[in-house]
DNA sequence: TTATGTGCAAACTCTTTGCATTACC
DNA sequence: GGTAATGCAAAGAGTTTGCACATAA
């Protein structure tokens, strides 16, 4: 599928969520989208700011908070944060995934390990805990960092 | 082993890792560690001043942050933050466990794992990646909560 | 004695909120 | 036309920093 049509699923999977909800749709929250479909890594709410600018230069930074919280609560979009860096956000693409960073060049790596899923479901249910979701962040040196 | 004993033996700890450091110590370090020492729970900054402030009126917040984030450095207290309830703190016990949140009481369960840690040891090799540290949390529903 | 730690207040950063206005449906 | 979303600016929350003073070594 072209990266096009992809994007255009996504849009339109927000349209029918705000439907959904009876709220209504804005350029501005397609245009978030827009960024972080293009995105290929974790970014702050700021860096979305100043991304979403180029498309439309007089969004407000409240404007991407607000929708941010909204995709989030609706799981269009996951966050996590980093150690100092702050809360970040990435485009749920549907693909569960964990993360390791390098603590030198703070790279972030994506894994998933079915195994440590299974186990995770496990710890939770010995506990008498009904899992939903998880975080797991490994934190190390990267290959290319130890070579220095 | 009596908790005063126990006690003693961080504040022991601290006193070594200052005069390690070529620092001087102070009062008010030893007074934090004694309000982690006698937490059950995880503490905000906040709420270890105003428990500090029961043992010295006079202490100020800054201090309560300049000594975490020192702390931390030397790995006498570790950090975690939860969601949208910012960092939190706790001694560190040399027991390493992760944790489990319930997202409707916020009740924090420790848990400890050993095939999980070692599965993460695999994980971390197979990317190459040296790994140091993790953080791991489960978020979910506890049973108490289950069954309202 | 002298460098480090402290307390206070101001500064900073990140995020949220109130309100007038715009835009969607 | 009515309601939700936006942009702006102000307010909040959490954390850090500068500086004068106190204190450990």
């Amino acid at each position: 599928m072209s990266a096009k049509k992809e994007l255009e699923l996504y849009i339109e999977e927000l349209r029918t969520l705000v439907k959904k909800r009876g709220l209504k749709n804005s350029a501005q929250r397609e245009q978030i989208v827009q960024v972080l479909f293009l995105a290929d890594e974790h970014l702050t709410p700021e860096e979305i700011h100043q991304r979403v600018k180029k498309l439309n230069p007089n969004i407000g930074l409240a404007t991407v908070y607000r929708t941010l919280s909204f995709l989030e609560k609706e799981h269009l979009v996951n966050s996590i944060s980093f150690g100092s860096e702050g809360k970040k956000y990435e485009l749920n693409r549907g693909d569960h995934h964990d993360h390791m960073i390098c603590l030198q060049c703070g790279k972030i790596l994506e894994f998933y390990e079915e195994e440590l899923e299974h186990l995770q479901e496990i710890v939770a249910q010995k506990a008498g805990f009904k899992l939903l979701t998880h975080e797991m962040i490994l934190y190390g040196i990267c290959p290319e960092c130890q070579n220095k």
